[in-house]
RNA sequence: CAAGUCGGCCAGGCGGUCGCGUCCCGUGCGCGGGACGAGGAAAGUCCGGGCUCCAUAGGGUGUGGUGCUGGGUAAUUCCAGGUCGGGGCGACCUGACGGAAGAGGGCCACAGAAAAGGAGACAGCCGCGGAGAUCUCACUUGCCGCUAGGUGACCCGAUGAGUAUCCGCGGUGAUGGUGAAAAGGUGGUGUAAGAGACCACCGGCAUCCGUGGUGACACGGAUGGCCAGGUAACCCCCACCAGGAGCAAGGCCAAGCAAUGAGGGCGAGUCCUUGGACCUCCGGUCAAGGACGCGGGAUGACCCGUCCCGUUGAGCCCCGGGUAGGCUGCUAGAGAUGAUGGGCAACCAUCAUCCAAGAUAGAUGAUCGCCACCCCGAGGCGCACCAGCGACCUGGGGGGACAGAACCCGGCUUAUCGGCCGACUUGGGCU
RNA sequence: GCCCCCAUCGUCUAGUCUGGUCUAGGACACGGGCCUUUCAAGCCCGCGACAGGGGUUCGAAUCCCCUUGGGGGUA
């Protein structure tokens, strides 16, 4: 993932995207994004019980790090705090896919 | 060669590119380099322990667990060996059975006569008592007939017969049927009919003795009463074991609120002694101490007992406020590997060498190439009349399970694509 | 992570402790019929479940074990 700077880490940073943050669905996965004023981004993932058992949720997990690794220069600078959750169907697609996935949600998002 | 039994092991490999976590080193603080980085089940959380905190005079009653035997172990519901029962031709698998004649209670639906300490008579069989034929023969007699004979009446007599049958009383557990289960089996004696009523043999049980074994138990002998249902994964009895909670335990730091709280409610008292002050000087109020009682807490299931606190405030409930950040515990341990020795084995002892994940919105990933492995179908080549076969060659397509450490171990259970190795059994063939 | 609890017709439940009378009862819902001009209500009939597997027992929804799926608590 990235560095440790930019994940959201704590309990209440992800309280706070949740309640106050936009979001866009797509059926690999989820966005909700709030600005924060710390002048760069911070990105945290999740997936439910309902993805699957422990080695499906990691597995989700990790895909979406690694799409939000390879696409974080794209927001950066831009002072978001960004959730991704993971969905069902994340568990059996590829990684071009998700990256592919993220791409248009951030688009949508405007950035 | 085929079928099978048991045990063990692996969980694709190598190399690029981009990344992640911990530790170490360097640093121009931007970063760079190096080492290490999931499992056999990490899972379910079903057992057992370590560790931490709380509690810990004692006695009793419970509750939960275990249950053939002696070992192993830190410990177990685990493991290995033995014993007994069941299954299999066998290798082997599997189960527990402490106690139901050693205490007691409960339950055994339906069916069935009867379902539990010895009961019970539905049918059947038998005895006794009572009632009691049909029918046959003879006697007497009517009719028909030449005779032989036929047919009817009478209900006196005889026989089958006091029989069949019916009723009552009793005997019977052998037979039938019911049921999961009906109180040993076979043969005989016996009897009115029968019955372990008695006898022989067999099976099983109890007690005693002997031999072997640490023991469960096995084998042999004697005696006994003649035989005792199932269920204790129903209560129970016996023996043994178990204090409670769990790393979100626990410790430290920081921050924060009205700083264990400003509010509301509930909440257990009488007597005696002493003291001085006040009052309306009988007495009451106040302070200290004591007795009995009451309330609460600890002894983490309860009671007694013990200890502590409170009885103008212990404690409980409502309401209200704050924090849920960091460090530690946190990985060197019942540790791994090897050797030697002991033991049938589980396992143990000694020595040597080695250090091997510590995350915390939770690290071990993404992608590409090559080579192995398995499956599918195609072409070539070979064999073949065909069907087809092949361990050879060529180039394609697909597949690789179950599953993710969260304080740490030992087990159990469950999930799992496929592959490898070893030991053994049975059957067939060849030498 | 740890510790508990639960599972019965489509839904809510009774029965489970104390095994048999369970072919598992009730309410609502659903389907059909009667009634009504029609609807509702009412009456009658029907449909419909013991989470899965194994064991104990003659017999299991009930007792025991395993698995699966839900729910709750815990700084």
């Amino acid at each position: 993932m990235m560095e440790r700077r930019a994940r959201l880490r704590q309990s209440r940073d992800v309280q706070r995207v949740y309640d106050k943050g936009s979001s866009w669905r797509h059926p690999l996965l989820v966005l909700i994004v709030r600005p924060n004023e710390l002048g760069y981004s911070r990105v945290g993932v999740t997936a439910s019980r309902s993805v699957g058992n422990a080695v499906q949720r990691n597995r989700a997990k990790r895909l979406l790090r690694e799409a939000a690794r390879h696409l974080y220069p794209e927001f950066e600078t831009a002072g978001l705090d960004v959730m991704l959750i993971a969905r069902p169907k994340l568990v059996t697609a590829r990684e071009a896919d998700v990256e592919e996935a993220l791409a248009k949600l951030l688009k949508h998002a405007g950035l």
